[in-house]
DNA sequence: GTGACTGATGAACAGTGTTCACCGTAGCAG
DNA sequence: CTGCTACGGTGAACACTGTTCATCAGTCAC
């Protein structure tokens, strides 16, 4: 709730990009909206993956040629600037709870992953995009009221919302690179029939680990166990708490100690 | 020096990439060797970025046409591999001690974000791609042998290290799109010309966030001065530093309670 | 000197993002 | 009802992209 009511208009930032000046169309006879473009978008992106998306086949989808699509959208990085943007569009962080900082952390950033691998690639997209748009600015506000709420430093606190963003991206990120790989070797004709069968591959994986010279790869073996995806949710939650933990320690009660340097 | 004497040859992960056969060049005439072909890469890559680095502009940068490339490389993403890996070719990472794993880490965090603002657009090239490779896998192997000396539960140990590089990666990407966005707005026709003023920029910035709306961005108006980057590598300490101490909070020794999960 | 081999060639293919002159339809002015 | 303007969509074009393949030129072994 503390994102959504923002009634205020936030002005544009300075490096925004430009949008068409043909923003309201006069509903005269097509109702192809810059928003049905970003739908559209999706689909092809659901399909084809972030490779395949190309405005051929976004105007395609629409039934449509390519040129009308630069009415309602800039460029192709705009595009994908929109679908950022539009991701986190309903996105909703809680009015912050200083007891609660950790669980309310957690929650953000189990959403934000569940949200990125809603779409295919959807992480690559969004890592190289800053969150500093006038849309996404108010959750920015609301990650910051989180950790000012729980007691941290201001200093901690300007970092702390990149550094969890950051994760995530990565991490989903690295989850779609395995789930390609897993496809493509799997059917390497028609990968949409290609169920990701994962578990195969973590196998695979871990024998390989399990296959290495002992004697120079002592850690990676003993850890092999633990090096593959196990459960990606487990994984995920470790580093999240690494970081929540790391996060904790600034807090003035904890007092674990000054920064050694 | 523990990553440098691997005389033991790693067998290649089952899905690493096959190269093309021609490995053994005869020596017959022309010296055009996949390591010139990578190197002509890098060139190109610091000159135009990584949009604009094509094939055709690695063999115009080499004087050859573009198919004698794929003599040597068996495509694009071939080859942006062997750029990920030959940044790290001769990355040395030390024997752990397990008094001073902190400054280790931290060394090494450094030396990965110094080697891959060496190259423009470098970070966008490491992120996505896994270090699991026969040349890369002795140095998951050593970050390994650093946090299990250190102390730190094998479940730790085992995330740590793609958190670390994850949040290194991230960080530099950030930096190197800042980075372009200022290049960009100040010289638009020729951005080569174009010192970065940054600075120049990161006030435009920090004069937004201060323009905002006072009732509906209280805390990012308060930390508007630590958000832009000050310094990037002040940010980047605060970032590496939360995370070393999340990783600290899973010494024995240190006690600092039990996860609450 | 002849044959085999190998590495470079250049043309071609299918596809990309983006632009622009043109066109048809819709709604309004007269 | 006619004429006109305006605008959304068209289709062709441009300058590229990654990749492949038949062909050629040079060097080595015999």
């Amino acid at each position: 709730m503390a994102a959504d009511d923002t009634t205020a208009p936030v002005p544009p930032s300075p490096w925004e990009r430009e949008r068409p000046a043909r923003d309201r169309v006069s509903t005269a006879r097509a109702p192809l909206t810059r928003e049905r473009v970003v739908e559209a978008a999706f689909t092809v992106l659901d399909r084809q993956g972030l490779d395949g998306l190309s405005m051929r086949q976004v105007a395609g989808e629409l039934g449509v040629t390519v040129s009308a699509l630069y009415a309602h959208v800039s460029s192709k990085d705009d595009l994908l600037e929109l679908m950022y943007t539009r991701l986190f569009d309903d996105f909703a962080i809680p009015e912050p709870d200083r007891e609660r900082w950790e669980e309310q952390l957690r929650d953000f950033a189990r959403s934000v992953r569940r949200r990125l691998l809603s779409h295919r690639d959807m992480a690559r997209i969004s890592m190289g995009h800053v969150p500093f748009t006038a849309e996404l600015l108010p959750h920015v506000e609301s990650l910051l009221a989180l950790f000012r709420a729980a007691g941290l430093p201001d200093r901690i606190a300007a970092e702390a919302g990149d550094l969890i963003s950051t994760y995530v991206d990565g991490f989903v990120l690295e989850e779609g690179i395995w789930q390609d790989r897993a496809a493509r070797q799997a059917g390497d004709d028609d990968p949409s029939l290609s169920r990701p069968d994962w578990r195969e591959m973590a196998g695979e994986m871990q024998d390989y680990f399990a296959a290495l010279p002992a004697a120079d790869f002592p850690h990676l073996r003993a850890l092999s166990g633990l090096m593959v995806m196990d459960s990606s949710d487990d994984r995920f939650d470790i580093g999240l708490e690494i970081i929540l933990r790391g996060l904790a320690s600034y807090l003035p009660d904890q007092g674990a100690g000054a920064p050694d340097a």
